[in-house]
DNA sequence: TGTACATCAGTGAACGCGCGTTCACTGATGTAC
DNA sequence: TGTACATCAGTGAACGCGCGTTCACTGATGTAC
């Protein structure tokens, strides 16, 4: 049996997923509205309560699904890279998480733009997805550290600044043999380039540089993989 | 003759845009509401079209604000500061600019966050302010190059790459002997990088990690630096 | 296979609220003579 | 200094629109015997 009601409930479901999706490109997460999405369905807007709690969680979903798509393309691009060529893992991941956020500009600053007011995503869903990418460049970092080819760790490096690190490696489940503090801490700022390049390009922080973007990411790619590798 | 229609005006263009504000860190730059600035005057809702001309140009005068009291603290911070002290400079500048970002957050994710859906700024108005802070950075690229300190440049920059960064310090009013392009794009690095650490502060990208945000951010600003100076 | 009952999908009205902006108007402040 | 007129501030009603969520209800799909 096909089951009329369960595949009308999955194609309704994703539906009602993608036409949130084209709102949020319309009119941003925090004018995301569920009677709009009823409307574009056709149908009444208590309808939508069938299929979704409530507006919230309507924008949860949207959070989780995103991640999960960024996270899928990144690994996927993985796939094709040489695991043993660590700065190319570096430049694929750092590109595909570009392309990502320039093809879907509103999911991005969903992920990593200014929080929704008055909505406080729930961390029992969205952590998980949420930190995928990020597991892999910390994988990336762990590999560095076995092939010993960490880069040279900056100058000022005080104590106070590595023992807090290390207490952060702790907390991921990691040892410091297998991811010293002045290592992590050079991912960190790795990432937070990483992030803040796509992020300044996605949100036009330098006006409309054009093609010019693509050009500045990669420099910044670079001096990233400065910071970490070598 | 003091004026007191002069005066009044003064005084409530400057409580419309303090109420917008507060307006502001409540509900978004998105549900900036006119009737609500209203209400909490006391004064009908029609009343503050005398002093606006509308919600959108609300928004700009908060940004436009915004930016400039930005830039007003991190002028004051490097005031204190020997200017031959390259360095000292770059760090004074950073921890201004993460201060005024965790004291202001909704001001801050107005200013680098993601962009107000359905608003755009005015860039006759905005660009000026904007730009204050950057032009505090591109003075101190072009001192690094002065005194013939700047960073070793990243190993693999072609040709394509300089050639853009070269277009676009002549952009900025600049020769290639007062900023190179290797300089420049360390420059753009570490301002990206930069922004993005006060970013994943006040946008909790990390979770809640409390203090370790400081110290995360003097680390950023170390291996930023690294990439502009010696 | 057919019937009886339970489950689910979708409706439409309602509640109570919000918004930006315009417009004709009253009453106070300012200005020119 | 006083009066006549012009300017400005603020009102209140209105237009036309939006929202999330609940609730009693109809009619279709599914299930157990």
């Amino acid at each position: 049996m096909a089951g009329k009601r369960a595949l009308n409930r999955q194609h309704l479901e994703s539906e009602i997923v993608r036409l949130g999706r084209a709102q949020l490109a319309e009119v941003g997460p925090a004018a995301l509205s569920l009677r709009a999405v009823a409307r574009e369905l056709g149908m009444a807007s208590s309808a939508v309560y069938r299929y979704v709690d409530s507006r919230d969680e309507l924008l949860t979903r949207l959070i989780v699904e995103s991640y999960d798509a960024l996270a899928g393309d990144v690994e996927e691009a993985l796939r094709d890279v040489d695991g043993d060529d660590l700065g190319g893992r570096w430049f694929t991941l750092g590109r595909a998480m570009r392309r990502w956020g320039v093809d879907h500009p509103h999911d991005w600053a969903l992920l990593y733009g200014s929080p929704v007011p008055g909505y406080a995503a729930p961390a029992e869903r969205t952590t998980d997805p949420g930190t995928r990418v990020l597991m892999m460049v910390v994988e990336l970092l762990c590999d560095i550290q076995a092939a010993d080819r960490a880069a040279a760790p900056a100058a000022g490096a005080d104590e106070a600044r590595l023992t807090g690190a290390r207490l952060q490696v702790t907390e991921f489940g990691l040892t410091e043999e297998q991811l010293g503090p002045e290592l992590f801490l050079g991912g960190i700022a790795a990432w937070t380039l990483l992030t803040g390049s796509v992020s300044a390009e996605v949100f036009e922080q330098f006006g409309e540089l054009g093609p010019s973007y693509e050009v500045l990411h990669d420099s910044n790619l670079e001096l990233a993989l400065g910071m970490i590798l070598d």
